[in-house]
Parts: structure tokens; C-alpha cells; sequence
RNA sequence: GGGCGAUUAGCUCAGUUGGCUAGAGCGCUUCGUUUACACCGAAGAUGUCAGGGGUUCGAGUCCCUUAUCGCCCA
């Protein structure tokens, strides 16, 4: 008998105690094995940049509920943990906080000093990670954790590049990317965010060659006319008709340029309707240059300097520069106008400065072949979406089939493995590398060089002291190796047993931002290096917003640290809380607080606070409006203080599932206290009471709907299937019911065996949501009753995380009964309404008297303990003839009626004004469904089914108005 | 500019192929320390389902449209 158990449950004992007790069995391991069906999830790889916030909780909530409900059905259930390096961002974070801290740039330390730092960076974080991951009650197997530039990723990354370039998938070409001239990079479009800023519209024109005209046009950027190549108008614009094939000199550099016609870049109703033509260093002018091969021009140096393409301009800061050509355009004459303006300016997101349009070389993957593949398994739904409409998102952005862009001007990543060599022959080329099957190599596109690809780093002199060899000084884009995840952390290239077993995955848990970039490329690099999709299901759930309807993500500050949560609220609440946000639509908004840490007091979190950042030192503080006391906060910016008091973030939605879980706990100290004497043995039909029936009937729908709800990826649905059925049915009704019997030795022993059994199957179809208190709980119920079961009482497992699944016994339910059971609800609900309007206290006994049907009042003699049970209420009498007693408290339900005499107690007027409200609100449902019956079109039209449902409901509210207007007449002579 | 989604009680959200007398949690009102639970129990109140059209016997649910918000792509 478990003696001492408390009135609250105490989760980080709990987390503490059963985490390790699971490690140590080994329970998060998977193998494979060939009697077991394979289940398997690999983590969305969070990146190291920093710690994981409320979102990746969700996203990792999900995967362990997923891994531990297929564990428990005897899966073999791998969840992969692992992080992904995140090449600039991370890159990036470290860069800024050494310059902030020590006023260092990356060239002042060099490539391998930089590449350390970072190093130490990753480790620190992906502690934090792993260890955010653990407190969340994670069953990953952590033995085989990965990190994308670990040697097994690497391995992959390696050989998946020669792959793509020994079948000519791979090739180099210049490329308008978005230049950071800050971090010196390129970045991808995802990492590029747009603001809207001061800045000016001139207008200037160009003369036109031999001739008197000149063509006016518009800038925002006025130096970029060192780069032009053309100006173009549009082929029917009246105005400019006759000057195209004609030239314009630029006034600055006496460059000659082309009129042109071009109807997708030139706007007839937009200013001047004419447009200079930068294809060198403007998206839209490249496009317009590449139709009608323009020459390209780059002005820029990597540090947004000019170049020497600009003469006299060379060495001039582009903003500089920018006055300059102004003024020089005035002076020359050609100066029409300037006005203000807001302009859309794209921003790094990782230096948070403006980026400029930049040709330069770059590495390309040949999309066309890889996404169709990747596009035919998704039409051909052997990959499947959980919502489908995201199928849509992944199969447009694949139909483009745009070549992907993969080398990253960084130093963090996997660097490119390619070798260049400019001197030496094919001969050279092929008595060295000739027999290896690890080295490809061919000519660059435009055969200047040899082009030397290779799996393993080349020392460079493989070819002998003549010829050199250098290594590409780019990365590769981190998506590169996160593309391979699903086969590479399980071996691939090598033939491992796990890779046969654990290949394809089961399923993909992730958010839908990174369907185009992530998801969409791990299917077609599955495809090419495997022959086989890498997952069956795409699982895509809500995001986390904060409580202004912002995403929650780590470069905005508003990230909540769910160890923050976990602290407050206990793992097992935050984890089915979240669970209880996953639906299939919206996005999940999560307001939350700072609670005081001197009067508990919550300071509501503003916009202001999640941008405060420590100025001069002094760490930022919130300030509490009740006891006015100043305290420093958790922030994703910096830490506080040690030992000083910090408001810690709160949120009041993670009590719904505190609240749940204290019940829960509860409830089962109820059963454990009333458990005494608790024999196993096998209980018949017989043996059960109403009640036992009635719960058994529930238990077997509510596991019916939990299954079916899981399998469909529907976690907001199972959460309320299983609270209700938990809070108001089994806490509320059933255990109320059988506290009688629990206090009657010869009733005892089947209300106890049924309780176990409820308890039981409650707790394993709780444990994926709710893992530490469902094992606290199954071993307490261990203790007392380790054996159980109603037809054959079995010895159960020891751990709550390796027993199955609950099974869907069709034979206990019974619509019927359930039906049954509701009307006696209903009996006792109204008595206790009667009781409550009147103001009687619960402990004065009550009878009461209702006349129904015989078939209705054997049902209610059948039960009448429960009245006692319920509602300290005698049911004195039932049946055809039961006579109202004068100066009763009645109610009406349709099929029967009840009367609790109240004599002195009932005020005879506000009894009449209840019951009239009452009859007033009957007579408008009547009404409702009177007017459908006389819709000729309705009982024509409408399927048989509903039509007699109204029927019947309409019967039932005339009865029951009925009765209602005899009670009133009633009152009426009292 | 194109696509996807959202708009339901004071707040946060459910509402499966149209059948609804529109639900839940929190909050609110009234009562209650009955030996599981005050992180509780009992009983209640609460809605022009964003606005406007349409289809239908019937629309929160389907179609069109307007407004607001969010995300993705260009």
C-alpha cells in the first residue's frame, strides 16, 4: 500500500527520477528487429545558433507523443536527435559577439582561429539543445545522435557531391545573389528581410546619340549607372517608338548603351515609362539582360566598395558614391528632379544591413530531373501531407525547378570539394587519379581549368611538384547536408543494418516554413542517393506566435525557453498543453507574462520588453506595477545576473494541463487510498454494475478515438477526447458512483478490479502525452495491484513506456446503455438544479417522485442508490401514477418528470417565473421545428433520417411543454 | 502581384463529407472546507459565427465579394 502519497503532484521529482530510470534500461534505444514493425522520426534538425524556444517544444512534443503511442503498439520506434551547423547563421552570431566584445572581424583572426571559436560555440549550444530536448521528456536514441559536420554526415555530403558531379548535375555559373557587403557573403533569399526606408527618387535622363532627344528615367540608386548597359522602354510606347536600336550616352563615364524594347521590364504608365538597365546589380534588369544578352557589368568589390569597372569611382563607398554621381549628373545638366520616398530595402538578416544585388560565381545543383522525381512521389501520394493543402505549397515551388544555388561565402560549413588546377593535362589528370573511384574531374565551363572533385581532402600535390592544387574557398549551403538527413545519419553510404532497417522514415514532424527549402530537397536527395522516399507522412502543425501574433523565432527576441515553462508548470502540463494547441489550421498564440519575483505578481511581456537588450552593461529590468520592486528577466538577448531575483516567463494557458494533471493525480491517490485489500480476479458480465458497464463502454470508445485521432495527426482532438473522458466522465461520474461500494466489503472486490482496470488503460493512453506522471502513477498502481485485468488478470510491466497500447474492446460498448446513463445524468443534474435555485444545502436530504413510463421508472429503481450517491436525494416513487405533491421544486425531461416536495422551502412566485422561462424557451425550439415540418420542402427533400430526428426531438419538446404547463397550472392552485 | 490560411463567448480556441436547440478551457455570477483534488466540487449567465451577396428544404460549414490580420512565393 503506497502510504504516503501527496495531495499535489510534484513534477521535477518525477521528471528527474523516471528520465534516468528510462535511460538506463535502455528504453529509448532502437534496433532492429525483424518481428517488429519499424517506426521511424527524424528530428527537424534544430540549428546551434541557439537555444530552442516554445516552438521547437511543439515540434519536439509531437515527435516523442508520436515515437512513445508506436512504441507502445510494439513498434521498434526510432526518434533521431541531432543538430544542424546552420552555416551563416551561426557564422554570423559568433562573428557579431566577437566584434561587439573584443572589436574583432573575422580576417583579423583567419579561417581556422574563426572556425574554433565556432566550434566552441556549437558545443556550448548543442549541450543546451540536447539537454532543452531531455527536460522535455525526449526518448530519442541518443547514442545516435548526429551533427551535420560530424565525419558520418560529412562522409554523406562528400559523396553525394561527387555523385551529383560525376552525373553532370553540378555546375558552376554566375549568379545575381543578395550580397551582405558587412559579413562579405552572399545570402539566401530566406535570409534576407525587407524594411521600408528613407531614401530618394531622382530623376535624371540620358542623351541620346546623334540626336537632340534624351530619355528620362528614374533611380533609387543613381551609382548604379556605372553598370548600366541599356535602357529600355516599352516595343508600343508612342513616345520612345522611334529611338529604339538607337543609343544613349551615359553623361558620367561617356559610355555608349542600347535603346531597347522590352515589354516585361518597361512600364508605359510608370514614371518616365524608360528604365536604365543594370543587369549586373538589380534581379529584374538581369532578367531583362539575359533575354536580350546584355553585357554585365559588375561595379561592386565584396565590401560594397566600387570597383575598377568605375574608373575614377574605384575605392568609393557606394553610398559616396551615390552623392557623387549626383552631383556630377547636375552638373552636367542632366539632373531633372528629386523627390522623398519610403523604399522597400532588402536587409540582412544576419548583419541587419541593407544587401546589394551581386553577380558572382556560384555552384549550382540541375533541379529539372531531381524535382520532377520529387514532384511524381507526392502526385503519386507515396508521400503524403497531414494537412493535405500543404502538398500544394511543396509541388509549386518544385515545378519551377529552379537550379539550386549551393556555395555560401563562409568559412563555417562544408567547404566545397572541389580542387582547381589550371596547368596540368588529362594525361596528368589520369595517371593520378585515374583508378580511384573517390576522384572526378572535368573542364570549367568555360576551359580555363581543370575542375578536380574529390571525396577526401587532396594535399594538393598529387600531382606532382609542377602543378598545384587549391581547394574552393566557399561552402556549401547548409541545406546541402540537412537535405540528406534521413539517410545519412543511418549510415548511408554505407550499407548499415540500420539504414536497411530504419529506411524509409515514417514520418516527418515539422512547420511549414520549411517545406520548399528542407522538405522538398530531403525527398529528392532521397530519391537520388537512395532510390526511395525518406519519409511516408509529412506531418505540418501550427506555429508558436507570441501574444502580438508575431512567429516566435530566435533572431526576434521573442522566444520563450520552455525550460522556463517546465519549471513553473511541470513538463508533463506544458507537454499536453501543447498537444492540445495542435490542430489543423490555425497557429498557436501564446501570450505570456513575467511573474515577480517578490510578489508573484505577472507583468504582462510588451513589444518593448522583448527588444530590450543590456545598453552600457546594465542588464534591462521589468519593473512590477503592484509592489513596484525592479527586476532583471529571462531573455533570449543575455542572462541575468547570478543571484539576483529574476521574473521568470509565465503563461496562464499551461495551466489547463497543471490543472489536468493534478486531477489526474488525484483521481489515482482516490483509487490507491480506496485500493486496500485489492485482490486480482477475473470479473464476468455479471459481476458488473450500471456503472462498471457504462465506464467500460466509455474507455472503449474514448481508445477508439484516440487511435484514430493519432493516426491522423489530429493531437488537439486526442487531448480533449482523453480530458473529458477523464475529468467528466470517469472523476466526476464513475468514481463518485463506486465510492459506496469501495466502503462495502462484499462490493468491494469488482468496483476495485474495474477501477484498476479504468486506471490502468487511462494511464497508458495518457503516457505519450503526459510521460513522468503516467509512469509515477503506474508504478504506485504497481505497488498495489501489479496484477490485473477482467477476464484474465496478467502481471503488467514494469515501465509504463514499454507496456502496449490499449486495445479496443468492441464488445464493451454499448450505445444503449450510454443512453441510459444519460438520462440518469440528466435526473441528477436537475435535482441538483432544484437544489441549487433553492438554495438548499447539500447535505439536507431530498426526495423525490417522477412520473414516467413503467420501462422508465424500473430503469430509475434500478439506480436509485445512485440518487443517494449523487444528490442525497430518496427516489420515493416512479411510475404512471405518481401524483405531484403540493409546493414542489419541479423539473421536466421529456420522458419523464420530477417533483421534490419542498413544502415551506419553495417560493411559490419565483417557482412560476422558472417554470415560465422555461416554457418560453421549449416554445421557441418547438417553433424552430414546427416550421421545418411545414416546409413541404424539407420532409421532400431532406433525408429520411433527419427529418424523423426532428420528428421525434419536436415530440419530445411537446411533451415536455406539456409538462411543463401542467406543473404551472399546478403552481398556479397551490 | 500570385498562393495558402485566419476572422465563432471578455480571452485562447474546437466545430470532420452542409442537418446546430453553436461547444470547450480560462475568466465571470451564486453556493459549498461532503475523509481524491480549492491546481477542487455543484449550479448558472454569456454569441448578428467579420460585413454583403448567392447556392440549398436547410449555411458557422459550399460559392462569389469586401474588409482586417498572418504566412509563403515573386
Amino acid at each position: 500500500m503506497a502510504t504516503e502519497i501527496p495531495k499535489n503532484y510534484e513534477p521535477a521529482e518525477a521528471q528527474e527520477k523516471w528520465y534516468s530510470y528510462w535511460e538506463e534500461n535502455g528504453f529509448f534505444n532502437a534496433e532492429p528487429d525483424p518481428n517488429k514493425k519499424q517506426h521511424t522520426i527524424m528530428i527537424p534538425l534544430p540549428n546551434v545558433t541557439g537555444a530552442l524556444h516554445m516552438g521547437h517544444a511543439l515540434n519536439g512534443t509531437v515527435q516523442d507523443l508520436l515515437t512513445r503511442w508506436r512504441r507502445m503498439q510494439g513498434y521498434s520506434a526510432l526518434w533521431m536527435p541531432g543538430t544542424d551547423h546552420a552555416g551563416i547563421a551561426t557564422q554570423a552570431v559568433v562573428e557579431r559577439r566577437m566584434l561587439e566584445e573584443e572589436g574583432l572581424t573575422r580576417h583579423d583572426i583567419g579561417r581556422e582561429a574563426l572556425v574554433n571559436r565556432i566550434w566552441i560555440w556549437k558545443d556550448s549550444f548543442e549541450k543546451r539543445i540536447l539537454n532543452q530536448l531531455k527536460q522535455l521528456g525526449a526518448s530519442c536514441d541518443w547514442r545516435r545522435t548526429r551533427f551535420t559536420l560530424d565525419e558520418v554526415c560529412s562522409k554523406a555530403v562528400r559523396r553525394t557531391f561527387l555523385k551529383l558531379f560525376s552525373d553532370n548535375l553540378i555546375f558552376r555559373g554566375k549568379r545575381l545573389v543578395n550580397w551582405d557587403p558587412f559579413l562579405q557573403t552572399a545570402v539566401a533569399d530566406d535570409e534576407v528581410f525587407h524594411e521600408e526606408v528613407d531614401g530618394f527618387f531622382w530623376r535624371f535622363n540620358y542623351p541620346v546619340v546623334d540626336s537632340d532627344e534624351s530619355i528620362s528615367f528614374s533611380t533609387t540608386r543613381p551609382e548604379t549607372m556605372l553598370g548600366d548597359t541599356a535602357v529600355c522602354v516599352h516595343p508600343s510606347d508612342e513616345r520612345y517608338k522611334h529611338l529604339i536600336g538607337k543609343k544613349v550616352r551615359i553623361p558620367v563615364n561617356g559610355k555608349e548603351i542600347p535603346i531597347i524594347a522590352d515589354a516585361l521590364l518597361a512600364k508605359m504608365d510608370m514614371g518616365t515609362g524608360a528604365v536604365k538597365v543594370t543587369p549586373a546589380h538589380d534581379p529584374n534588369d538581369y532578367a531583362c539582360g539575359l533575354r536580350n544578352q546584355l553585357e554585365m557589368i559588375n561595379i561592386l568589390n565584396p565590401d560594397g566598395t566600387l570597383n575598377n569597372n568605375t574608373g575614377s569611382y574605384e575605392g568609393l563607398d557606394r553610398y559616396d558614391a551615390r552623392t557623387r554621381i549626383v552631383e556630377e549628373m547636375q552638373e552636367l545638366g542632366h539632373f531633372e528632379d528629386v523627390e522623398e520616398r519610403k523604399i522597400d530595402l532588402a536587409h540582412s538578416d544576419r548583419s541587419k544591413t541593407p544587401v546589394e544585388p551581386y553577380l558572382s560565381d556560384q555552384w549550382f545543383v540541375a533541379m529539372a530531373d531531381l524535382a520532377q522525381s520529387a514532384i511524381d512521389v507526392v502526385e503519386d501520394k507515396k508521400v503524403r501531407f497531414f494537412p493535405s493543402r500543404y502538398s500544394k505549397t511543396y509541388l509549386d515551388w518544385l515545378g519551377e525547378k529552379r537550379d539550386w544555388c549551393i556555395s555560401r561565402q563562409l568559412w563555417w560549413g562544408h567547404r566545397i570539394p572541389i580542387w582547381y588546377c589550371s596547368s596540368c593535362t588529362e594525361e596528368e589528370l589520369k595517371a593520378a587519379f585515374g583508378n580511384r573511384d573517390d576522384v572526378a574531374y572535368q573542364r570549367d565551363d568555360q576551359d580555363r581549368y581543370w575542375l578536380i572533385c574529390s571525396e577526401v581532402d587532396l594535399k594538393g600535390d598529387e600531382l606532382g611538384p609542377d602543378h598545384q592544387l587549391t581547394q574552393d574557398e566557399d561552402v556549401l549551403d547548409t541545406w546541402f547536408s540537412s537535405a540528406l538527413w534521413p539517410h545519412a545519419t543511418l549510415g548511408w553510404p554505407d550499407k548499415t543494418e540500420s539504414l536497411d532497417y530504419f529506411y524509409p522514415g515514417s514520418v516527418l514532424v515539422t512547420s511549414r516554413d520549411i517545406i520548399t527549402l528542407w522538405v522538398a530537397r530531403m525527398v529528392l536527395t532521397g530519391l537520388y542517393n537512395m532510390g526511395d522516399i525518406p519519409f511516408k507522412h509529412v506531418c505540418i502543425h501550427p506555429k508558436i506566435l507570441d501574444g502580438f501574433g508575431q512567429t516566435m523565432s530566435k533572431s526576434k527576441g521573442n522566444g520563450v525557453d520552455p525550460l522556463d515553462l517546465i519549471g513553473k508548470y511541470g513538463t508533463d502540463a506544458v507537454r499536453f498543453t501543447i498537444a492540445s494547441f495542435c490542430g489543423e489550421t490555425q497557429d498557436v498564440r501564446l501570450p505570456v507574462g513575467y511573474e515577480c519575483p517578490h510578489c508573484q505578481e505577472i507583468i504582462p511581456q510588451t513589444q518593448k520588453h522583448q527588444k530590450l537588450v543590456p545598453a552600457g552593461g546594465k542588464k534591462p529590468v521589468v519593473a512590477c506595477p503592484k509592489c513596484k520592486k525592479e527586476s532583471q528577466f529571462t531573455s533570449a538577448w543575455f542572462q541575468p545576473d547570478p543571484g539576483e531575483p529574476v521574473a521568470k516567463v509565465v503563461s496562464d494557458r499551461f495551466e489547463y494541463g497543471r490543472n489536468f494533471c493534478n486531477k489526474l493525480w488525484n483521481a489515482s491517490r482516490f483509487a490507491f487510498i480506496n485500493l486496500e485489500g485489492y485482490t486480482p480476479g477475473e470479473v464476468s458480465n455479471d459481476d458488473l454494475h450500471l456503472e462498471d458497464r457504462w465506464i467500460l463502454s466509455r474507455l472503449s470508445n474514448v481508445t477508439e478515438e484516440m487511435t484514430k485521432y493519432l493516426e491522423r495527426y489530429q493531437f488537439d482532438a486526442a487531448t480533449r477526447a482523453i480530458r473529458d473522458f477523464t475529468w467528466n466522465e470517469f472523476c466526476d461520474w464513475y468514481l463518485e458512483m463506486i465510492k459506496h461500494r469501495l466502503r462495502d466489503d462484499q462490493l468491494k472486490p469488482v468496483a476495485q478490479r474495474v477501477l484498476t482496470i479504468v486506471l490502468d488503460s487511462l494511464l497508458r493512453l495518457l503516457h505519450p502525452f503526459a510521460p513522468f506522471i503516467t509512469e509515477e502513477l503506474w508504478h504506485r498502481l504497481g505497488e498495489i495491484a501489479e496484477v490485473r485485468g477482467l477476464s484474465k488478470p496478467e502481471k503488467v510491466s514494469e515501465s509504463i513506456m514499454v507496456a502496449s497500447w490499449p486495445e479496443v474492446h468492441q464488445d464493451w460498448q454499448d450505445q444503449k446503455l450510454e443512453k441510459r446513463f444519460e438520462r440518469l445524468q440528466e435526473t441528477i443534474i436537475a435535482v441538483r438544479n432544484v437544489r441549487a435555485v433553492h438554495g438548499i444545502p447539500p447535505a439536507t436530504p431530498l426526495k423525490l417522485s417522477m412520473p414516467c413510463s413503467e420501462n422508465v421508472a424500473n430503469e430509475m429503481k434500478d439506480v436509485s442508490t445512485q440518487f443517494e450517491n449523487l444528490s442525497k436525494t430518496m427516489l420515493e416513487s416512479a411510475g404512471m401514477n405518481v401524483e405531484r405533491p403540493s409546493g414542489s421544486a419541479s423539473f421536466s425531461l421529456g420522458d419523464a418528470d420530477g417533483f421534490v416536495p419542498l413544502e415551506g422551502v419553495v417560493d411559490r412566485k419565483e417557482e412560476l417565473d422558472r417554470q415560465q422561462k422555461e416554457a418560453e424557451k421549449i416554445r421557441g425550439f418547438i417553433s424552430g421545428h414546427s416550421k421545418k415540418l411545414e416546409n413541404e420542402n424539407f420532409v421532400s427533400r431532406a433525408p429520411k433520417e433527419v427529418v424523423d430526428e426532428v420528428r421525434v426531438t419536436l415530440d419530445g419538446l411537446k411533451k415536455q411543454l406539456n409538462s411543463i404547463e401542467e406543473i404551472i397550472k399546478q403552481l398556479e392552485e397551490d
